[in-house]
DNA sequence: CCGATCGGTCAACGCTTGTTGGCCTACGCT
DNA sequence: AGCGTAGGCCAACAAGCGTTGACCGATCGG
C-alpha cells in the first residue's frame, strides 16, 4: 500500500472542495494550486489533469445556485425579510459566496461570474414584484448593493459591530431597506 | 543628459501615485513593485529605498482622510443625503478608496486599515446623531455596509445597472436608508 | 576644486508560481 | 495469466516575484 486510490469522481470532488475553501480564504492569486492539491491530498499535476488550468478550476469552483425562494406564494409585504433571511442562510451554509466575492473583487473572470449570478437570479425576483418592469434591473442592483455590502462587512472585512449583530438584528435592519428598494415608488 | 533628475520628494510622490493607481486597479498581489516602478519611471530598487518593502508602500498609499463634513451645523434630517453625496464625491475624486477596498478584501493589513478608517471616521458621526450612544457602533457598521456595498457594485464589480444610475438617483435611493440606520428607533 | 551626498541604475539572489511530460503501479477485464 | 487503462507521482521548466548590494554620475557646500 503506497497510496490509497480513489475513484476519479471522488478526487475531482476533493479538489473542488479544497479549491472552494482556499479561494474563499485567500482570494484568487494567493490560493495556489499547490496548496489546493496539498489540501486534497494529491499532486498538483492532478488538478491540471482534471480542470485544465487555474481559471478552469475557479470556474468549476464558483458554480453556484442562489436557490432563491419562489416569490409567488408568500405575501408581498414580507418579501424583504424573507430575502435577507435567505441570503444570510445561503452565505453561511458554505463559503462559495465568500470566495466568489473575494475573487470577484480582484479578478476579471470573478467579477463577470458575480454579475452573471446576481443578474440572472436576483433580476427575475425584482421583475416579479416591482411596480414598473423597466425599473427591475436598477432595483435588483440596489438590493444587491445592500446584501453584498452586509456580506462584505460581516464575512469578509469582519467589521466588529457587523459580526456581533445577531441574524435577527440584521434581518430587522435590512429587511425594510430591501423591501423599499423592491416595491417603493421611484423617489 | 542621460536621465532627468528629480527631487527626492517628487520621486516619492510619483511612486505613491503610481502605487495608488496600481493597487486600485489590480489589488495587492497583482500590483507588482516592478510595474509600479515602471509607471513612476524609475528602477524598482528605488521603491525599496523609499518605502522599505511592499507592505510599507501599501501602508503609505492607503493613508486617507475621508474628510467627513462637520455634522453640527446642518439640519439632522438631511444628514443621510449629505453623507451619501459626500461619499460618492470622495469615491470618485481619486482611487484610494477603490484600492483600499480591493486590497482589504484579500489582504489582512488592508482589512485592518479599512476597519480603522471607517471605525475612526464614521463612528463619531454616528455617535453625534443617533438616539442611544451605545448603539453607535452598530449603526455606523450598517451605514458602512450600504455605502461599501454601493461602492462595490458601482466601482469594483461594475454591475451595469449600478453604473448607469446617476449620482442623484443613487443619493435619492440610499439617503433614506442611511438616514434610517443613523436616526430611527431600534426596530 | 575637491570630496561628500544624493538620485539613480544594474545585475543578480533565492524563491514561488502555473504548467508540462514522462513514468510508475494497481486494478478490471477477458 | 496478461494486458490496457485509469489514478497518481515526480522532476523539471520558464517566468515572475520581492529584495539586495554594488556601483555611477551629477550636484553642491566648504
Amino acid at each position: 500500500m503506497t497510496t490509497a486510490r480513489r475513484s476519479s469522481d471522488a478526487t475531482r470532488a476533493a479538489i473542488l472542495e479544497a479549491a472552494r475553501e482556499r479561494f474563499a480564504a485567500d482570494g484568487y492569486e494567493r490560493a495556489t494550486i499547490r496548496a489546493i492539491a496539498r489540501d486534497a491530498g494529491i499532486d498538483p499535476s492532478m488538478v491540471m489533469r482534471y480542470y485544465g488550468n487555474k481559471e478552469g478550476l475557479f470556474a468549476a469552483a464558483s458554480e453556484i445556485d442562489l436557490a432563491l425562494p419562489g416569490l409567488g406564494a408568500l405575501p408581498a409585504r414580507h418579501i424583504g425579510a424573507v430575502l435577507v433571511h435567505h441570503f444570510l442562510d445561503r452565505w453561511e451554509r458554505d463559503d462559495v459566496l465568500t470566495g466568489l466575492l473575494r475573487v470577484g473583487v480582484t479578478n476579471e473572470a470573478g467579477a463577470a461570474r458575480m454579475q452573471a449570478v446576481f443578474g440572472a437570479q436576483l433580476g427575475p425576483v425584482a421583475l416579479g414584484v416591482c411596480p414598473r418592469p423597466e425599473e427591475a434591473p436598477a432595483r435588483a442592483a440596489l438590493v444587491a448593493s445592500q446584501i453584498l455590502g452586509m456580506a462584505l462587512a460581516r464575512y469578509v472585512l469582519r467589521l466588529q459591530p457587523a459580526v456581533d449583530m445577531s441574524r435577527d438584528e440584521v434581518v430587522a435592519w435590512l429587511a425594510p431597506t430591501v423591501q423599499r428598494y423592491l416595491t417603493a415608488e421611484h423617489p
